[in-house]
DNA sequence: GTCTATACTACGATAGAC
DNA sequence: GTCTATCGTAGTATAGAC
């Protein structure tokens, strides 16, 4: 048996039906295989769960990284340099939660967000907390604002942006009177998001020099 | 048996475990009444979960309905009236989002965009459809730009902000170094979207006139 | 209307054949 | 390693007493 196709599976299953509503049956069925194989090679539901959990973030981690690990501390960027960098990161994580190839993954995560187990941990320390923190200190690199506290806020809602694509599909559908996001919405959005970003950005500069 | 006490219970049970998860019997025994009354009310565990989704788009709506039911258009409104307006609705979903008192209503909303059944659809024309036309039409309004399509997304946008709050509340209490969003939190986060939205709304404005 | 008792199904775990 | 068979548990639904 393939494990990774096991996993794959599993991943689909959870994130459609949460860890209680999917049933080892079920994915093992979906794998072509007898349930027990699960207890033999995952100790059990649970640790199917944790192992699915490990293997999104690293997917994940493979997928988003390119996008900010470039090496050298944003620190060391110019203001200009790392609002690039922003809008890379940004933009990558909308292709990620907006398209279909990895919904299973985010709404692994998002469901996991709900009700945080173990695997939650694996996540953030994984892949999540990395980015997150590099968009921090892009903030305050690309603002010459050193406020940590201020640049975290600003990190959550740049992400909110993002992060309502998937958590909040339905009402997004909805309103847009739409049944799917092609590429062209996702173009458009991207657009919009990176517009607001950069609003966002300036706002934050003004800000400090009003103060100084 | 106090139905309304009953729901309450159910809605709790299914915020913090979805569907699946939640057990008719365990909903039950909290309610301090048997199972099979589920049965003869609701008709049975689905029956009861769209009913909590009554519920819960009756009781938001009556929380929501003072910061956006001005009776009024707002296309009659001036633009700076417009755009308090908006100030009003996202610092009143903000607080609806962030409190841990409609903690379960929320968890049950976000629970229900992942996969949607026909409990998302009476919840969105009870209250969240109203709420966001509202805010498109405010968001034309304040901006002075008819565009429709270009609203529905900022307000997509600006939602997201405030979403991110319960959607990704795990994500953003470890980036945030917190346990929990208290009211002192939730001021600083309110204060951060409030300027953020006026810099969206700006740079719509600025955008406008480049045009013309 | 509300509760008790019960039927039926599906789940996860485990033991053992191969 | 993988599969089959089976156990115990927990779920929903239903019938019937009160």
């Amino acid at each position: 048996m393939l494990q990774h196709r096991l996993l794959e599976i599993a991943i689909a299953e959870f994130a459609a039906k949460g860890l209680e509503g999917a049933s080892t049956r079920g994915i093992a069925a979906a794998a072509g295989t007898a349930m027990s194989s699960i207890t033999y090679h995952y100790g059990g539901k649970e640790g199917l769960y944790l192992a699915a959990a490990d293997y999104i973030a690293a997917q994940a981690g493979e997928e988003m990284a390119p996008a900010f690990d470039h090496g050298d501390l944003p620190a060391a960027l110019a203001p200009g340099e790392a609002r690039s960098r922003i809008h890379g990161i940004v933009r990558q994580f909308i292709e990620t939660m907006a398209g279909e190839r990895s919904a299973a993954w985010s709404l692994f995560i998002m469901r996991e967000q709900m009700a945080p187990t173990e695997a939650f941990e694996r996540i953030y320390g994984g892949l999540m907390g990395k980015m997150l923190e590099t968009l921090c200190e892009l903030v305050c690199t690309a603002t010459g604002r050193d406020d940590r506290d201020t640049a975290r806020i600003v990190v959550i809602t740049l992400i909110g942006q993002v992060i309502v694509l998937r958590a909040s599909r339905a009402t997004v559908l909805k309103l847009m009177r739409r049944g799917t996001i092609d590429a062209a919405a996702t173009a458009t959005l991207a657009a919009r998001i990176a517009a607001n970003t950069d609003a966002i950005l300036d706002r934050l500069i003004a800000e400090c020099q009003e103060i100084s």
